[in-house]
DNA sequence: CTTTACATGTAACTCGTTACATGATTAA
DNA sequence: TTAATCATGTAACGAGTTACATGTAAAG
């Protein structure tokens, strides 16, 4: 939809190689936008063919030579003006839901078990995100202005995140109670 | 990823056509699930031939014929066994939060607005979900094991609701308040 | 007379995942 | 010697979107 534009956003400060940007996606954007090395690769060659980013080949020694990409003026350009474009949301797609539509006697364990699970992996998460904020976003309030923005996308994910564990524990609640009157163990 | 699981839950009480499966999926899964008649009508395809649907052709007075399709036994089992197996989450990718890596004096008034438009549009489907919740699940604890099920799916989308909401709020003021600092209009 | 609801599809394309492929260096 | 890190790719497939296509009946 916008790993384009994501990419290139990744690229505004410093120039990267694809595995850099692979890498350095999984530490921020890509908290909230996953992608493998393979779709980015791909994306960065379309994204040289555009002229949006250029490529330098990059020797290096006892490591593997890279390509380095660099926002080009257009690409600045082409990414200043998508900013006003209208914006689209892939709502996400739970299994986890869909199974909850299948709840019975029988499977209401597994889903216990499954939901207990969630709530352990996103635990982990958030106490990542909070590592993040206090590690570089402690005082927003004084940070440049596009930074201010990165903080708003952080706190999006630490107030999802938040949300997540209350609802996990209203499920695990309900479920619990619901399996204790229809026959213990 | 697991649409065909979606469509198959959607038929455990009733049989239905494509046609009315696109439009219940609006008004319930598809709420947490979206998707357009071209999918379903594929999928629907898929899973007769797989054997867990079956597919009878239904005429009608002052309408078009059409399709009923209902669960085979097959196809019941085949979902009862999916439950257990590993679920994934397909996490939203929103372009808003792209765009806020890119936030700058000169497009924060216009991720005002937008954030604006969310914050709107959020509180009308909030406001659909309550009555659904209002109208459905006023007791959830009197519902068959099943119903309460597709509450706490209910309960997942006000929550997450909600919690964007909040989100809308705080990032709002903060971008007033950064606005105001830097020039006022 | 025009729009909305009913009803089902095909074709082309983009986006994303999985599997496969290669090859050097460094640390355990 | 085995695994991990660095580095870049291709090919096949599946999921999802957009555009196109067709046709009837009821309601405004």
């Amino acid at each position: 939809m916008a790993l384009s534009h994501a990419i290139m956003t990744a690229l505004i400060e410093d120039d990267m190689s694809g595995y850099e940007l692979a890498k350095a996606f999984d530490a921020s954007l890509g908290l909230f936008w996953h992608a493998s090395h393979q779709q980015i690769y791909q994306e960065l060659r379309k994204l040289a063919d555009k002229g949006w980013l250029n490529r330098r080949e990059v020797a290096q020694r006892g490591k593997p030579d890279k390509i380095l990409y660099g926002l080009t003026l257009a690409g600045r350009e082409a990414l200043g003006e998508w900013v006003y474009r209208e914006s689209r949301v892939q709502e996400s797609k739970d299994d986890l839901l869909v199974k909850l539509y299948n709840l019975s006697a029988e499977n209401i364990g597994h889903l216990r078990v499954e939901i207990g699970e969630r709530r352990e992996a996103m635990m982990q998460r958030l106490y990542l995100y909070e590592r993040i904020r206090r590690g570089h976003y402690a005082r927003p309030e004084v940070l440049p202005l596009r930074r201010q923005g990165v903080f708003l996308a952080l706190r999006m994910g630490i107030l999802a995140g938040e949300q997540y564990l209350a609802w996990c524990d209203e499920a695990l609640d309900l479920l619990a109670r619901e399996q204790e009157k229809r026959g213990p163990r």
